[in-house]
DNA sequence: TGTTATGATTCGTA
DNA sequence: TACGAATCATAACA
């Protein structure tokens, strides 16, 4: 008999036990030697099973568990069942690790929604903050606070929800273990069995969380380009901070590009970042060689502040060590009464600026800056 | 509401 | 990679 037959004859003897035939032997090897009963009738029978009141169920269930052909049938039985499924699932029970879950803890991770709470969500915040290349001005701070603020929300409804889910995990996963538990007196249900059930439900679980973890990813995305874009709103740069950025320019007409540590300096000095340093000495000398003529006034301006700067340094100086000396000649010399002599300065100045060199020619004060150059 | 000023971005180049 | 040039987007102002 193979083990197919050898199932349905359990079957065929189990089920087709009449209450009277439970217990003697006999009727049990009658039953079995029956192999080729017709199904239907099994299923007959298995459907009258529902038109029993529970008393008889009961009684029906208890006379099976206790007849003695049972534990062989059982494991019998199981024995088949194990075969077969196994043979079916056992490949798909090994599960790599879904690449997509991967990514979305990576990110949440790496927002700050889920590991450590501390340092996370302000790193992001400030990464934001500096993609952005804000000022850390109090705007800013206000900014860099609501997102924090916003991040934290999103964070304690992820972790709400995914306790949430993960409660509703073990106790569906026990409850459906205590079921098979039970169920496993009466049919072939192995502990392997159990498991792969577990399994199965973790699987639906952790789809349910890869949901989760997506509609966090989607609305922390959502919030870092709100605030991305709130930071892309041009501010203009308080006036302390142009006049800071506007005396180096015209102090420097003839080398305006300031190094890295005078860009480092001036950002300091302003309170913006250095590339906002960059951006703005960048637009500066564009638009200076675009229109001269109408900074002119401008830079004016800012040579006699430079100037009357560098004269009280001077008179400071003389009057510590007498006798006087000239300015340092940092200073353009729009106003000749200040600078009768223009210093003799050795710079070195970067390819590009001949350009600059020729829409110097064009000022006023050229004679000065080419000879200075 | 139109214009100008200005900070930021993008792209090509040396 | 820093820079020039063009352009965009928006603040500031008349």
């Amino acid at each position: 008999m193979d083990d197919q037959t050898r199932m349905l004859a359990g079957l065929a003897g189990l089920g087709g036990l009449s209450q009277g035939d439970v217990g003697d032997p006999d009727s049990v090897r009658k039953q079995l030697g029956q192999p080729q009963q017709d199904i239907g009738d099994i299923l007959q029978q298995i459907m009258a099973i529902t038109d029993e009141s529970l008393d008889e169920a009961q009684a029906r269930k208890h006379a099976l568990n206790c007849h003695r052909m049972k534990p062989a049938l059982f494991s019998v039985l199981c024995e088949i069942k194990e075969k077969t499924v196994l043979s079916i699932r056992g490949i798909q029970d090994e599960d790599p690790p879904d690449p997509q879950i991967m990514r979305l803890d990576n990110m949440l991770l790496a927002e700050g929604v889920s590991g450590p709470e501390k340092g996370g969500g302000s790193a992001a915040a400030a990464a934001a903050a500096a993609a952005a290349g804000g000022s850390p001005g109090a705007d800013g701070g206000i900014e860099h606070s609501d997102y924090r603020a916003k991040l934290a929300q999103i964070r304690q409804i992820y972790h709400s929800e995914l306790e949430k889910y993960e409660q509703a995990c073990s106790e569906f996963t026990n409850h459906v273990m205590n079921l098979l538990r039970e169920q496993s007196r009466t049919r072939p249900i192995s502990p392997k069995e159990i498991e792969r059930m577990v399994a199965i439900i973790h699987r639906k679980f952790s789809s349910i969380q890869m949901q989760l973890k997506q509609s966090t990813c989607e609305a922390v995305m959502i919030l870092r380009s709100r605030f991305l874009d709130a930071r892309r709103k041009r501010r203009n740069f308080n006036k302390q901070a142009t006049e800071v950025l506007n005396e180096y320019f015209y102090s420097h007409l003839s080398n305006p590009y300031p190094s890295e540590e005078a860009k480092e300096e001036l950002a300091k000095k302003c309170a913006i970042t250095v590339s906002q340093v960059s951006n703005w000495f960048g637009n500066k000398r564009i638009r200076y060689k675009k229109n001269i003529g109408k900074f002119q006034e401008e830079a004016n301006l800012y040579a006699v502040k430079t100037a009357v700067d560098a004269a009280s340094v001077s008179a400071q100086a003389s009057q510590a060590n007498s006798p006087a000396t000239p300015n340092s000649g940092t200073v353009c010399p729009c106003q000749p009464p200040l600078t009768p002599t223009p210093p003799s300065i050795s710079i070195t100045l970067p390819p590009h600026t001949n350009q600059l060199r020729s829409m110097l020619l064009h000022t006023h004060c050229s004679s000065y800056t080419l000879a200075e150059v």
